[in-house]
DNA sequence: CTGGCCATTTAAAACGTTATAAATTCAGCA
DNA sequence: TGCTGAATTTATAACGTTTTAAATGGCCAG
């Protein structure tokens, strides 16, 4: 095939650069093409003859070709990487390797990889962005533990870099975000723990900073004003404390005047650590107390079934969150289309007894 | 400082590649060296003078200077990239996470950044692992789950590629590798429940093919045996078992004849599911059961403080793989300095009441 | 048979870095 | 003066890809 009046540096330069991989050179030496044609063909290109096409196509499946990920980066500018900024909370009952499950089956059989950044030590999240950013090493950046007026949202609007935001904010500029509806979420527990009779239900919280945490006591807020009884939301403790500080604020709390008679916990660990701290009061759930928390493995319900939970697919979420930024790399400009808001999935039975 | 006597195109086509990062060009036309020099002067080169590495180095700071990873990677073949392969299954209790936390931590301040591949989905582990040495996606790879005949630990030593496994293997070849002392854990574990007056321990070990299953059972039956007590291995449930599965079995076993008296778990959901399971037939750990277990997260004994602990630090370990995997990259032949084997921390109160 | 236009293919340059080999400078010395 | 060699710097060529601009060849109208 290959032209034989020109120079035959083939065998020895060429063929297959030092016993490696192949090359785009490779499939252009084997078929006689150049490679300009070569890379062409290989992105279907319509200048190039569908024939073409079609046996360069063959010829690299053959000899079992893959592009250079280094060379196409240095070229494009583009990394084909979505990373996932990574906090030490999430480490909890699988969170984020929930979230990157989900994730990876959205870049499933696309060309992107994705890399964790894990945000451990030292740097502050921003600062993490902004190295992210500066060195480009990434297309696009999904991360979570959003704040009402992120900095990282802020940055990266500001620098026009794709992202997708695990949670709403409340700043000005819209941006790609996939959020559970902790507003529902929160109402409906709540509500559940009044309808099994409960007459002062206990939040336990987000830390402060997030906006998921807004969303929890707005619902929390709601379902109580609406059924006109008492309330209380935890001190001291929030979802990010160790199951033991958890217990221990419950159980010291059952000292004091007044108590709760029911919980609405945002997390199973915290579900966990508040039956623990009853338990060491001598209360027992289902009879002196209720909770009604969220579950996002299926650990709790299979060890504590007394406790109604409410379900948040995480790798659904991280699905979504990969989908979207995918949308969003590739040019999709109507933000609108890049927000979901996802529904929980409220079980029968919370219906039926209210 | 430039020589003006050369061509001046210093204003338009380089100075700041289109607006953008700086570059060793940059560099150059700043101190009037060349390219090469830069890039020299940068990595030390004792053939560049003092001064001049000085100077470079300066103005490298200055202006926010950092190579390019494509274009080192495209031309030296390194990639810079620590690879860990994630297993669906490691989703459960941060395992993962702590993992890549300890792994980020052994990689900090090196050039080396960590991605993850999720191993989730269609592929198999050797197929996943096939691609990423092909193409030259990392130096290094680190994975758990080995199997005593691992074939991705095969496959890696023929084509000696770095990397480091969580869990030893029996094949010939050695190799790097990180591992807790599960025999140590399962026989002071087992000993423990012995010594605390049962006389019939039961073990829910790991999946049928990993390497430490076998070191837990080892332990456990040396115990056993040492004790000349009654014993059982668990059938149809492993430490893979969703919490519901093993409750259910351990719930089973009870209506059976001549149950256990007391269980060695090698995992926390393991533990936490036992324990459900005996209290759904009315039996009270610490009155007519006993349990030791490995804790690898500040939850059980949190929750469940009657549970006797040993603790596994997985942040270290990663740390650990990560740091053997550096020097195995960096050169270290001597396969024996790569080598971990992790003790056991052993709880004093378990000396003191044998 | 010339010119022009289309479809297809191609050569050359570039991305930012490093490796190789060569060039330059300058001191010391014959 | 000219040579040798050490110390320092430099030009050039890669790495594998994509982009830009240009070339090739075939076909048809004039």
């Amino acid at each position: 095939m290959a032209d034989p009046s020109k120079p035959v540096h083939a065998e020895d330069s060429g063929s297959a650069a030092k016993r490696g991989k192949p090359t785009l050179r490779t499939i252009a030496e084997i078929t006689g093409l150049a490679v300009t044609t070569v890379s062409r063909a290989l992105s279907d290109a319509p200048q190039i003859s569908l024939e073409t096409r079609k046996r360069v196509r063959e010829v690299a499946d053959e000899i079992g070709y893959s592009p250079d990920r280094a060379a196409q980066r240095l070229k494009t500018g583009r990394t084909n990487v979505i990373g996932v900024l990574l906090d030490p909370h999430e480490e909890i009952l699988g969170y984020g390797t929930s979230i990157m499950s989900g994730i990876a089956k959205a870049l499933q059989g696309t060309a992107y990889h994705l890399i964790v950044m894990p945000n451990f030590l030292n740097k502050t999240n921003v600062e993490a962005v902004h190295y992210i950013t500066r060195n480009a090493m990434a297309d696009g950046l999904i991360f979570s533990r959003t704040e009402p007026l992120d900095p990282r949202v802020r940055l990266l609007s500001d620098l026009g870099f794709p992202f997708v935001t695990h949670g709403r904010t409340e700043l000005s500029t819209p941006h790609p975000y996939v959020d559970y509806d902790n507003f529902t979420f929160s109402y409906q527990a709540t509500k559940r723990l009044i309808a099994k009779g409960r007459r002062k239900p206990a939040l336990i919280s987000g830390p402060a900073d997030f906006t998921f945490t807004g969303h929890l006591q707005h619902g929390f807020m709601t379902a109580v004003r609406e059924a006109g009884c008492a309330y209380e939301i935890l001190t001291g403790i929030d979802l990010d404390s160790p199951a033991g500080a958890i217990r221990d604020r419950v159980r010291q709390r059952y000292t004091e005047a007044d108590p709760p008679d029911s919980f609405m916990c945002g997390g199973e660990v915290c579900a966990l650590a508040t039956i623990t701290g009853m338990s060491d009061c001598g209360l027992t759930l289902g009879r002196e107390y209720d909770i009604v928390a969220k579950q996002t493995s299926h650990l709790l319900s299979a060890i504590q079934p007394q406790v109604e939970t409410i379900y948040e697919d995480l790798t659904a979420t991280g699905e979504d969150m990969g989908r979207v930024l995918l949308q969003k790399i590739g040019g999709e400009s109507d933000t609108s289309k890049l927000q979901l808001l996802l529904c929980p999935q409220i079980p029968a039975s919370f219906g039926s007894s209210a």
